[in-house]
DNA sequence: GCCGAAATTGAAAACAGTTTTCGTAATCCA
DNA sequence: TGGATTACGAAAACTGTTTTCAATTTCGGC
């Protein structure tokens, strides 16, 4: 099984390789390669985490200054699209991107006190909701779950239950 | 374990129960019993299901034309905030409102193809989720978990997977 | 290299869902 | 039954996101 794993930094060769894939995609749908998109996704591919589309305009920003929103949600979307990227939304009403990790599917932790969140999977999990599904008749196409609580990691996250923090407005 | 279950109609003793929690939720936070509020609540508690604030008002001005958005907003706050009910969002945007079946926890399979919602609940599912957080020493708080995918009963949702439908803007 | 159709951009307007404002009306305790 | 307090409703404001539109850029063909 695959246990929870802190985001590593991207390495080179993987963004060099998602650039790529991103370029074949533009190609093969007949769009054209424009700078503003190079930067959105070349930055966007060598941050790491689950990125809020403010966050990364703000990256953005500082390679170009003149692109603006509506650039960086029309490149996620694509890249979305492209199958390059996923969209998820933990309850802050914010979208938030998250480039493909090596795991193909994973499920979130989300502390509620330092917003770190924790990519993990476990097949019985997953068996287990398969079979769930099949009892009740029902056929799964994809899935979303979520765990929201304190890491352990930082003594702080433990200490600090009050919910004053993320907590508050998260769901 | 608990199956799933299509939502029963709410029986009205059950009904009963929550206005008078309601009220007295109200009335301990020193607020007010007013006509527009109970209108609203009582509607809301004999409707069943994961009620938009749209198909609420709907419901609602069939009792009283006159209300509007932002006290049915705001009476839905309060209904949270009592506890006597929750809010869900399921990635289509809007905000869902859920009053707490028998079952105290569950969670949802959601059909994309005629939108019903199924609650369930599965103890080794939660003692899964449990001791996968326990193993990364994560304290869980809650949690959601949503299968998204089509229902058995109605042969339609099984033939037409073409994703038209309910789908398309889900997540 | 240059043309021109087609795609893209950025700023601003539009949008959807939700929250807030503000003047008026209803509640309810002394 | 005041009268302070809370609630109401309509409309404006707000947030995150999408769309519009005129101006600019791309790129395959010449």
């Amino acid at each position: 099984m695959v246990p929870v794993k802190k985001l590593r930094e991207p390495d080179e060769n993987l963004v060099r390789q998602k650039e790529a894939a991103f370029a074949d995609f533009i190609q093969r749908k007949g769009l054209k390669t424009t700078r503003q998109r190079n930067t959105i996704i070349s930055t966007f591919f060598r941050l790491r985490g689950h990125i809020s589309v403010e966050e990364l305009l703000n990256q953005v920003k500082q390679a170009n200054p003149r692109i603006g929103y509506a650039t960086v949600y029309r490149t996620l979307h694509l890249l979305v699209e492209s199958g390059l990227v996923e969209e998820r939304r933990f309850g802050d009403g914010l979208a938030r991107y998250e480039g493909h990790s090596d795991v193909e599917h994973h499920d979130h932790m989300i502390c509620l006190e330092c917003g770190e969140i924790f990519e993990f999977f476990n097949p019985r999990l997953e068996a287990l909701q398969e079979s769930l599904a099949e009892e009740n008749n029902f056929q799964i196409f994809r899935h979303r779950l979520e765990l929201y609580g304190a890491c352990k990691d930082k003594e702080a996250c433990q200490r600090r239950k009050s919910r004053s923090s993320v907590a508050a407005q998260a769901e």
